[in-house]
DNA sequence: ACCTGAACACCGTTCAAGT
DNA sequence: ACCTGAACACCGTTCAAGT
């Protein structure tokens, strides 16, 4: 209908857009939202981008740095808390990690990534900037907060890592029931204190067992004796 | 010189002992000892014994169960406290999980393993049982016990992936060094928080960091107000 | 039942060569 | 500088066929 029309490439098919960082990242995304980690390797994104895996080289370093890239996205979707609403920093700092083991654990590859990454991306330092904002308003000491940031960031990570929905090895489930099992089958002459503690071992929710773990980091670190 | 004599196979090559998953396992733990989990493949370790890989799978479901072997056999190296000496249950803990961390600091794939692992060997069940004698030596709840032995060894678990020694991805020290330097030149107005907490946040040596960390732990599990 | 060869369906990364 | 084809050096797992 327009007189001006977009100049078609030679043999009509449409015109393979130029290949970029931005271009990269982009199908990557799409690829792991839409199929999951596993599957965004570099020749399933070459083969997206109608080339071949050398050429993405150009643009990533190698794939543990687009794990990297991938994590930093996934963070930029996650509220950090308002101000600074001194009342109720506690509530604030689990919601907060939990927001972020929630967005974690729809990846677990990623998670699995995260973990030996050293993420340093401008949307994770914005989220350690929070955390230890959070500390500092519940009157937790600078060292404390420093060394207690890794701590619940690692806690939320290894979790995410841990679930590991359909992603991951097979029957992860079927893993957990082995291990039941095998705490429920040990001899309790050999194993007086699992026996006592064979029921709260796999008591609670995914989300209550959560919630208690990052309380009891905070307690830990409000408590303060630390080191010694 | 002895009269009687092994009787030699056809063709005096060395005879070829029959396979067996107690030769299987003992193969794969010299190759992980000798040249690092990485190594430890269906393929390589056909290639040991002589056979094709497809043969492994008679003895073995498949790698993730064998790592799990893997690391149930390094746990039975493990030290475990003798009896109840209620007085330094304290040190006990954080010794022995330090010893723990250790042994997965040897290999660090196999720490990454065995988060996804839920590892239910008998050697693993009798760490927990050790762990959980020594909450209850220290008068810590069961429950908090119960739900606290996973924190703890979630974090030594978690600590051994992290570190990477030559084994994981290329240059671990790279990444540390460009999340220091990202730390580092991160606008102080828009990370405050981080700001303020750049000189602690990579203080320390990762043996004072792992002691503090489970000493917070502690802490945490001995406030003992954790789910709310 | 145990063992095997061969195949299936893939990987990340490098490198010489082109434009 | 950017892009490519082809190669290098591997993977885990399955399966039909043999013994």
């Amino acid at each position: 209908m327009s007189p001006r029309r977009v100049p078609v490439s030679r043999r009509d098919r449409p015109a393979k857009p130029p290949l970029s960082r931005d271009g990269v990242m982009s199908v990557a995304l799409r690829v792991m939202r839409e199929e999951g980690l596993e599957r965004v390797t570099m020749r399933r994104l070459a083969a997206e981008l109608d080339t071949g895996p050398a050429s993405l080289y150009v643009y990533v370093d190698n794939l543990a740095e687009m794990h990297a890239a991938l994590l930093d996205a996934l963070i930029a979707d996650l509220p950090l808390p308002s101000g600074d609403d001194a009342g109720c920093w506690r509530e604030d700092v689990i919601g907060l990690l939990d927001a972020y083991t929630r967005i974690l654990m729809g990846h677990p590859g990623l998670a699995r990534s995260a973990l030996v990454l050293r993420p340093s991306g401008p949307h994770y330092l914005r989220l350690v900037d929070a955390v230890l904002g959070l500390l500092h308003a519940g009157g937790i000491p600078v060292r404390q907060a420093a060394w207690g940031v890794d701590l619940l960031l690692q806690h939320a990570t290894a979790t995410a890592a841990e679930q590991g929905t359909r992603d991951g090895s097979a029957d992860a489930d079927g893993e957990v029931r082995q291990q039941v099992s095998a705490v429920r089958d040990a001899d309790p002459g050999d194993h007086p204190h699992l026996h006592r503690a064979r029921d709260e071992l796999f008591s609670g929710t995914g989300e209550q067992r959560a919630r208690w773990a990052f309380s009891t980091l905070l307690d830990g670190l409000a408590a303060g004796r630390g080191g010694d």
